[in-house]
DNA sequence: AAATACTATACAACTAGACAAATATTACCC
DNA sequence: GGGTAATATTTGTCTAGTTGTATAGTATTT
């Protein structure tokens, strides 16, 4: 039985980003160009495209193009090794990208858990978790402003939440509660965390607070489900 | 058929008018900073703000911005209220139903978390955490059987672990390690929880030791996750 | 008869970039 | 201060290109 024609256009073109004609993060030419060159129909190359794309070497994005992934000995997180994250630190990873910085009125629900009257203003932190080029997590922190009123400059020069409440004045911060659950994709956040639709997510939403008690952030935090184990320690 | 993400965005948006984050009269972010929120490009955003401003919930005027047309509905209905369950007590709900109780070997993995050889024998308990007459989890726990000879009795006697470790004289044990993942239900993990499979699962696994730490019980717990959200830390 | 591999076509969803038109903001002059 | 022009923002429109999905059809093999 002879090979599929798509097994070996897939092995071509892995052969090439091995040997780094396609460098990580480079996009490969259209499925259309594909086609051509390997002079058959367009999607036999995409099968062979759906194929390494299930092999992490390549990632499709609509409308845009397929892209090479970083190579794989950036950090342990292959399908078998996830990636742990220590329930303390929920949120805490070392690269972010900063999606929104905007102050809001809060909801109802918000101000009950940072203690504050509903429609007070809260400063919304939002952004993504990234290992390496890899995105982890999604995250949503609210400040009460009226606590923490230079918080938006703070975070504008260093997106780190520690490093800006520090500038703050504030060096020792409590934990007051972490409620974690588990729920699926939606898509506009599978398109942030890149999943698809459905793919599960762990949720965690903690409330950090003075050490006497007094509110200062509400952290919610989506891993993605697939790459993230959250760990709980002994105290 | 996946949602379209212009859809999944408006809703989004949507939501958060309908929770008061964005007041009527009030202009939105700029598309472009929608986009760059959203990941998406600024077109996508344009759909989602066209659909949006046909049901009357935004109006946009060209060169000035977009803004809210709609006041703030009533705060969220159905948002899902859940069980909370403290992560100490990870599955140990009063009402149990037995599935299965029975020695037998384990396998190498198990073998490490409980520090035994492999193919040790391992008492297997299985079962399903009830509250009310809804199923929560679904929960395995084993108990090495050199160290604890006459647990298969006691938990015959009676389904509560804290109280068969008690009666072996185990009143005091200590958590090693939690470790939380996020998966989706099987057919068969759907049947016993009364979900659908692919519904999303929480999944928690624990080591359970003496204070000097010779290891007791390896539990594994899933929870259904639409009705459970585990807590870290004071309730 | 049924499954696999591939072709062919059409359309939907999204990206990308460029430019026009309306509005806001700033700078400047009096 | 007030009015005005210059500049920057912001939405609207257009064209083009790319991936995703659905349907249908043809060999070839099992």
């Amino acid at each position: 039985m002879p090979t599929p024609l798509w097994k070996s256009i897939a092995a071509t073109l892995e052969a090439e980003i091995a040997a780094g004609h396609y460098q990580p993060g480079q996009k490969l030419p259209t499925e259309a160009a594909l086609a051509q060159r390997f002079g058959v129909n367009r999607h036999t190359v995409r099968h062979a495209i759906a194929d390494m794309a299930g092999r992490d070497i390549v990632r499709s994005r609509r409308g845009a193009g397929v892209f090479v992934q970083s190579a794989p000995t950036d950090y342990p997180i292959g399908r078998r090794v996830r990636f742990s994250q220590n329930i303390r630190a929920a949120g805490q990873l070392p690269n972010r990208q900063v999606l929104r910085l905007e102050p809001r009125p809060c909801d109802p629900h918000e101000a009950q858990l940072l203690g504050l009257k509903p429609g007070a203003m809260v400063l919304a932190y939002e952004g993504l978790s990234l290992a390496g080029a890899t995105v982890m997590a999604h995250f949503v922190s609210l400040f009460p402003v009226a606590r923490l009123p230079g918080m938006a400059q703070a975070l504008g020069e260093n997106p780190s939440i520690t490093q800006a409440l520090a500038q703050m004045g504030i060096g020792d911060y409590l934990r007051l509660s972490t409620r974690i659950t588990a729920e699926k994709a939606s898509a506009a956040q599978a398109v942030l965390l890149a999943l698809r639709e459905g793919d599960v997510l762990l949720r965690s939403v903690a409330v950090n607070a003075t050490p006497d008690g007094v509110p200062l952030e509400l952290g919610t935090t989506w891993f993605a489900g697939e790459r993230v184990a959250l760990v709980v320690g002994p105290d």
